[in-house]
DNA sequence: CGATCTACCTGATGGC
DNA sequence: TGCCATCAGGTAGATC
């Protein structure tokens, strides 16, 4: 599964790797996935023999500038898995898009829900502009810096339970269960906690954790467990699955508080979290 | 032992 | 606005 660490680690791989290439071929096997820019024909003559010229990253959306003068958009979905293959590699199962360039080797996205959308926009508008979920998305908690005060005023402008406010994609963006347990635990609040409660102390503590945690988690290249599988571009699973300290560990002890972790169901989910460390 | 079924996992979505 | 039932695909474990 992609969340915002994912998609990190994802654009840094393709800026490095993608980036200056010129496309030769475009395979598009679900018209659903590009439909937003028409049909699967009308896509593919747009983007051959066109050339990648930057990569930007907003929450979890990919934007690549064009030497066509347009802008290449990939909306990645959890569901997505974006891969660098060979031109060899065979195709895997649900794979729906493949951008072969002239320089050879493949870029190229699997998903089995057909979640991920990729469209081109015009680039002389900012992206906010066409593309208006990005206008309207959530913070992005890895982008340099997120503003402390754009923070603290839309935490404190909800009142709802905080892992309700990280998993809320227009409040925060690209967050699931795992970073959201993950982040409360950090900061020592309970996922039944209002956001609209906190005083400045504990504002302060939740967004140094969700930055903490989510800059910890591209560092350690993502999380891989059985429940969210998670490869890179390159085929090889992330580290952070090694420091999760909630996340699916109840009945093991607390690393804070020294007492076993809890499981409980909160909206139909687990949330894993600490009794006496997180209030 | 293999095929099939069931329950449940995940995030997204839309109605209330 | 926030909450919750439902959806879809995948999978683990049970059942035949």
């Amino acid at each position: 599964m992609i969340f915002l660490p994912e998609a990190e680690i994802v654009r840094r791989e393709l800026e490095r790797e993608v980036v200056g290439r010129k496309i030769k071929d475009v395979t598009l096997n679900v018209a659903k996935v590009v439909a937003r820019s028409g049909n699967r024909t009308v896509v593919a003559k747009a983007l051959t023999g066109v050339k990648l010229d930057a990569l930007v990253r907003v929450g979890t959306h990919l934007v690549f500038d064009l030497d066509s003068g347009q802008r290449l958009v990939i909306a990645l979905a959890p569901s997505t898995s974006v891969r660098r293959n060979t031109g060899r590699d065979k195709e895997e199962p649900s794979t729906v898009v493949i951008l072969a360039f002239t320089q050879g080797g493949h870029l190229r996205l699997i998903d089995n829900k057909n979640g991920v959308e990729m469209f081109l926009v015009d680039g002389d508008q900012p992206i906010e502009e066409t593309v208006p979920e990005i206008g309207s998305a959530g913070m992005d908690p890895l982008a340099a810096p997120m503003a402390w005060t754009d923070f603290g005023r839309k935490v404190l402008g909800h009142d709802v339970k905080l892992k309700s406010l990280l998993t809320d994609n227009s409040i925060i963006v690209g967050l699931g269960d795992i970073y959201s347990d993950e982040i409360l635990f950090e900061a020592g609040l309970r996922y039944d906690r209002l956001s609209g409660g906190l005083n400045t102390q504990e504002l302060r503590r939740f967004y140094r954790s969700v930055v903490t945690v989510l800059n910890d988690a591209v560092k350690y290249r993502g999380t891989s467990i059985e429940s969210s599988p998670w490869l890179d571009p390159h085929g090889e699973p992330g580290n952070y699955q090694d420091h999760l300290q909630v996340y699916g560990k109840h009945g093991q002890l607390s690393p804070r508080s020294r007492q076993p972790l809890v499981r409980t169901k909160y909206s139909s989910r687990w949330t894993y979290f600490c009794e006496q460390s997180q209030v």
